[in-house]
DNA sequence: AATACTAAAGGACAAATGTCCCCGAATGAA
DNA sequence: TTCATTCGGGGACATTTGTCCTTTAGTATT
């Protein structure tokens, strides 16, 4: 298992004894997803969180008119799960899906939930990267109420150019809040 | 001061022992606002955290163009501080203002961060809270990526009735990501 | 190679929303 | 009371974005 990435971006959040890492590690199993396939399907229960070692997942759900709605791209270098499912352990609204060849590493619900129990340190990561998760979903609010279309996707270029290599237009326009014909009218404006 | 509602609200998330509860709330202070009064002004650093035991406060930022633009209506019952200053403890973008006469039980950062060391239940607590915070985030932006106008304002009527009320046009459009003018047509087109 | 899919680009028109005003009612200060 | 100020409503027009549909290019399949 390749964990040395893992190691050092929770380190980066708090530092861990070397039993709570060893008694952390021994939960996580590393998990190969092709291109296309599901981490966390709509309708079931999210059990697991994961640590992205490769790779790029894409979380969304479906919007009231039955469109596919992108909320999130998940680097290499992250932490995704479908969270208000994780957290509630109910029916989750929420899909995530590989959009490359991807590598994680993932944790049981009832695994970590012992983890927390067990070691503070722990604990206070949870605490931590779920901070972190808060701010990026406030930065992403705060980006869909005040920008407009070509504002969102020349951030979205400057933020995560990676994205606008590796996603759809249609996934791209979804996350953005506008539609595929918007983005294509911004792109063909570019050249 | 006025704690049961804080106790009971707490009591949601996670059970505290007596003694954790007792050594709590020797840290909380109470603090009363006026209707206009700032709770944490944007520039300086935010050092304190609030459970809202009456009243509603209005967190905001200035957006390019320096317009106010209102991301949350926090009303009695729920936790609220300028997470990213507090989380990160540097000078805050966002202010927090009471919206009408305002009663806090507020808490410092240092002393947050004590009890997060010292008793596992309020280190539990802490990140159910943010939990909690991250899902209400979500949904936000979440309505902001896929509603009308009129069916964020419609949602909002519906998820809070007395924020329509005691929040002004201004506040409540730059809310929903519209112009005063669109939610005075929404207005108007509902008579 | 022939065929069927799928994804991206874009034309034409419609709808939603923004911009720039002005007006009148309500509020507060002198 | 009078005056100034603030706030909500709304008219007229501009702009942005969405909708619907067609075309083209690329990809995969047989």
């Amino acid at each position: 298992m390749q964990t040395s990435s893992f190691k050092a971006f929770l380190q980066q959040f708090h530092a861990l004894t070397p039993e709570e890492w060893e008694a952390g590690l021994k939960r996580f199993a590393s998990l190969k997803l092709r291109k296309g396939e599901c981490f966390v399907k709509q309708g079931t229960i999210c059990r697991k969180a994961a640590f992205i070692v490769s790779g790029t997942l894409r979380t969304y759900y479906l919007n009231a008119k039955g469109e596919e709605t992108t909320y999130c791209f998940c680097p290499a270098g992250s932490i995704s799960t479908a969270y208000k499912s994780f957290i509630l352990q109910q029916a989750s609204a929420h899909s995530l899906v590989a959009i490359e060849d991807t590598e994680l590493v993932v944790i049981e619900y009832t695994d970590l939930q012992d983890l927390y129990k067990q070691y503070a340190g722990w604990q206070t990561l949870g605490r931590l990267l779920t901070e972190q998760q808060y701010l990026v979903m406030e930065h992403y609010a705060a980006v869909l109420n005040n920008e407009s279309a070509t504002e969102k996707y020349l951030r979205l270029e400057s933020e995560q150019p990676e994205v606008i290599l590796k996603a759809s237009v249609e996934d791209i326009a979804s996350y953005l809040g506008i539609t595929r014909r918007t983005l294509t009218r911004i792109r063909s404006a570019k050249k």
